[in-house]
Formats: C-alpha cells, structure tokens, sequence
RNA sequence: GGCGGCAUGGCCAAGUGGACUAAGGCAGUGGAUUGCAAAUCCAUUAUCCAGGGUUCGAAUCCCUGUGCCGCCUCCA
C-alpha cells in the first residue's frame, strides 16, 4: 500500500515519496490574525491536521511547520490599501502587537478544541523580518527584483516558468481589471517583496531601501526554507491561495535557491454559506466561536472529514445536525463497547477467528482509503461499517472474549482517535472535571435511578417516565438495557 | 476575457473504465426488541444534469449543451 497525493503542480495523483527517507516537512500556510478564526480556518487546519497525523501514523517523522501572519498585509490589495492589522487595531483601540496576541490566542484556543495537533514550528512574519530583507537583496542582486521608490519588486518577466503552478500565462492575464495598474511597476504582474512605508504607517522596519515592510509572499517562503530546508516536502493551504500567493512563493523561493522548492502542493477547498464563497471581506463568515454555540467541536471536525478536503463543504445547520447524530452514533457504540471491556472478566487477550480476520480487513480498507489521497470520507464509512458489526456483536447473547472487545477498542483508538481526531481517548458522562462535583452528580443520578427502578418493579409507569422525562429535559438520556439501566449525558 | 473545478437517491457524500446488482451518514417507511421509550438490529428507497461518441464494457474517457462555483484584489 502507498501513499499518493494530488499535487496541483502535475496536476495529477502522484506516489509519495519523502526527499530524506523516513522524514517529512511540510509547511501549511497559517492565519492573519486580525479575527476571530472562523469555519473556513476549521476545514482547512483539520484537513492539515488529519494529513499529518496520518504521515506519522505510517511512520515517518514528520516536522509541521504553520506560520502566524502577524503583520497586517493589506486590505485591498497586494500593494496598495491599508494594513489589516493596523485597522483592526484603531478600530479596538489596542497595539498592533496586543490585537495579534489576543487573536492568536483564540486562534490556538478554537483549533486545540477541533483536537488538532498543534504546529512543531509556528513562526511569526514579525520575527523573521532579517531574513526577508536579505532574501529581497538576494533577488536584486540576481537581477530578478528591482527597487523603485524605495520599495522592492520582483520581477516577473524574467522567469520563464512563471505561473507553472496556477497554469497562469502573464499575456492571459487581463491586467489592471479590477486593480489599478500600480506605475511603478515594470510589469502589471510584478509583485512587491518590499514595500515603503507611507506617513502614519504604524508596523514598519527599516531596511537598506528605507523604512518599510515586507510583502505578503515572503514570509512564508523565508520561514519554509529556514525551517524545512530549501526543498522539502509538502506545501499546503487554501485554493484560493494558488495564484497570486503560492505561484509567488515558488518564483521568488526557487529564483533564490536554484532549487525546486515544495514537491508536492495541496489545496483544500472552499466552505460556502448558503452556497456563497464564505469570506472575510464578504463579511459572510460564522466564527467558530458562534459555531460551538451550537455544536461541538467534534461535530464540527466530522462535518468536515465527511467530505474530501479538495472538494467544497456547504455550511448548514442541517448539515450540522446530521454530522452530529451520526457521530453520536459512532460514540455511543465506543462508550458500550468500553462499559463491556471493563466487566467481560473472561480472558485472551487477543482476537481470534471470524474477528482476526475482520479486524484485519477493516484496518486495511481504512487505510487504503486514506492512502488515496487522504479520503476521509472513505475512511469514515470502514468505520460505520465496523461499528454495525460491533452492534451487532454486544446486542447478541454469545460470550464475547476481552481480546475481542480489547482489539476492536484499540482499532477505534487508532483510526478514529489518533489519525481522524474524532474518537475521544475517555467516553466522559460527565462535564465537570472537579472530582467532588463529578461524584456528587454521578450519585444524584444513581439515586433518581434507583428510585425509578423501585416504581418500575412496582408498574407504576407514570412515575417512573416523568423520572425519565425529568432527567431527559436536564439532558440525561436513560437507556433501560437487559442486563441493567445505563444512562449518558447528552 | 483568461485559468480551474463541480453536477450521484428527499438531504449530505464516496466512487473516476469491468466483483457498481453505486460505500457511508442523515431523514422517511415497515418490522424486531421495549411496559412505553431510548439505544440497537433487519428490510426498503438511485442507473449517476441533458444529448452525442469511444469501448466487448462508462457514473467513471471524449465532444456539445445547460446550470452552479472558485481564481485572475486581501482571504483558509
């Protein structure tokens, strides 16, 4: 079995094979944090997450590299309008520095909830303001970058194969038809590597061309080599970030290098609202933190593994709800399944028979599925088969062997815990973590079952339902089983 | 105007030439189980946007048309 990957740049589905055996880099272009992240920031970083967490379940070593942008870029355009940061900041009265702190906090704090793993590396733009002055200098004295007013271009028409990642050709392009051609530019197409400050320009460096700062593709080409190596392996982010920022990430990157730079691009797609592009400066976007209001993050990160990360995911309430009963589903097999494991009492500790062999097959199409280009939704779909049998096996009356309810746990551990991210390591009934509270609350319980037990013994249904009734409107879910009543938060 | 993508059951969504008599989730219907529920199980629901072509064989490749979306300005 081996792994492929859709690279944008072939254009096709190709074997991976890491440049330093048993290793992988990759670099995931990270946020601007100016705002609160939103569902867009959600599928792109759990789609990241699940393709790093399957590199390393396969074995290799791998080094996540994702960038904070923390210098504003700019709001209209590449090269003109004003810095985003900056913006926000006047508008909140706080530091450029303190509303990319708070920003960035959140940021960490809604994607540590999706349960994604966090970078190895996540260097900020700001801290690596040297190294772009000195990978512009670089390129003029390459001859491929030109200053002009004190600020630094690079220029296009000097590369042959520029656009060979968008399938862009610069004479296609109609220039200048929806942004004003900016005159100081030999080519419409150029792009700014630095830029001057203008008066009242609050994130500024200086640098040999003057009090300035860096142009929005530099930083993620200065902090990918700096950390990954001039070539390495996996470049990621969004698709609407091919053309212009990748496509220039690769000329100014491989112009410095004289190296290719990422082998293999990936592109997530698009989360839509009601169809629509869902996008900051559309002003359509819902925060996650509006998201978790109602739904959980895991449901929220099953929503999105349900769908290929290549094609785009329609956000809905609908949709949502139906992520969320389907997971619920999934969890509520896992919680029976580990009530079993702890109270079978017969011993083997490992599978045997019919189950060896299920087992095997399930562990082999899931990763078969993600082997082809990370197809989560696949992947997904082994596990709610296996889950249909697992049903099936805890409903039958047949003795089950620990080794059985053990391995089968484990694969769920595996598969869905640590590649997919959706399967918790405990099944917690309970919100609280302050253990007083969590006896006391698990006692209450108990008690109102106890009671309801007592009036079922006695067929005093109406009584023993407005219990039931009672607890469910609290949100506990009683399950009147054979063997004994289990009840769960909901 | 240029470049790219998508169109699969009521909804969402895999599959991209032959075990597809099309995965999986949600919803519906009928049944089993239950005091009633909950949970679970069983059964049931599509010929793949339209038309043409290639092929022994197409949802899957090619052409035409229709519709939707993204990029060419910052954006995950």
């Amino acid at each position: 079995m081996t792994l492929k990957i859709y690279n944008t740049l072939t254009r096709q589905k190709e074997k991976f094979v890491p440049f330093k055996k048993g290793r992988v880099g990759i670099y995931v272009c990270g946020p601007t944090v100016y705002d609160h992240p939103h569902i867009g920031h959600a599928k792109s970083y759990i789609s990241f997450d699940v393709v790093v967490r399957y590199l390393r379940h396969l074995g290799y070593k791998v080094r996540y590299v994702q960038n904070i942008t923390d210098v504003g870029h700019l709001t209209d355009n590449a090269d003109a309008g004003e810095d985003k940061i900056e913006k926000r900041a006047k508008l909140e009265q706080v530091e450029p520095m303190e509303l990319v702190e708070m920003y960035m906090r959140s940021y960490y704090e809604d994607m540590d909830a999706l349960n994604n793993i966090r970078a190895d590396i996540s260097p900020r733009a700001t801290g690596h303001i040297p190294e772009q002055i000195e990978l512009a200098e670089k390129l003029i004295d390459k001859g491929f970058a030109y200053e002009a007013n004190k600020s630094v271009y690079f220029d296009v028409s000097k590369l042959k194969d520029y656009g060979k990642l968008s399938g862009r050709k610069l004479d296609e392009q109609e220039s200048g038809a929806r942004i004003e051609i900016n005159p100081e530019k030999k080519h419409p197409a150029d792009f700014a590597l630095w830029k001057k400050a203008e008066a009242g320009h609050i994130m500024k460096w200086n640098s040999p061309w003057g009090v300035g700062f860096p142009g929005w593709h530099l930083e993620c080409s200065v902090m990918s080599m700096k950390y990954l190596g001039e070539t390495f392996d996996i470049h990621g982010g969004g698709i609407e970030n091919v053309f212009p920022h990748h496509e220039c990430e690769i000329a100014q990157s491989e112009t410095a290098n004289e190296m290719p730079f990422a082998r293999y691009w990936m592109h997530n797609n698009m989360v839509t609202v009601e169809g629509q592009k869902m996008g900051k400066s559309l002003g359509n976007f819902v925060t996650l933190k509006d998201a978790f209001k109602l739904f959980s993050p895991l449901t929220i990160r099953f929503f999105v593994l349900n769908t290929h990360y290549s094609s785009p995911i329609d956000y809905s309430n609908e949709g949502l709800d139906a992520a969320d009963k389907g997971l619920e589903r999934l969890h509520n097999t896992i919680r029976n399944l580990r009530e079993r494991l702890g109270s079978s009492g017969n011993e083997g500790a490992v599978a045997t028979g019919d189950w060896k062999g299920k087992l095997e097959k399930y562990k082999n199409n899931f990763e078969e599925a993600m082997d082809e280009d990370f197809n989560t939704a696949e992947a997904l779909a082994v596990l709610f088969n296996l889950t249909k049998e697992v049903n099936n096996l805890l409903n039958s009356d047949e003795e089950i062997s620990e080794g059985v309810l053990s391995e089968v746990d484990s694969l769920y551990r595996t598969y869905g815990g640590n590649v997919l991210g959706i399967v918790p390591e405990k099944t917690v009934q309970h919100d609280s973590d302050d253990a007083d509270v969590y006896k006391m609350e698990e006692d209450l319980i108990k008690a109102l079952i106890d009671t309801r037990n007592e009036l079922r013994e006695a067929k005093q249904w109406e009584q023993a339902d407005k219990i039931r009734d009672k607890l469910s409107e609290l949100g506990i879910i009683i399950e009147d089983k054979k063997e004994k009543v289990a009840w769960r938060k909901k």
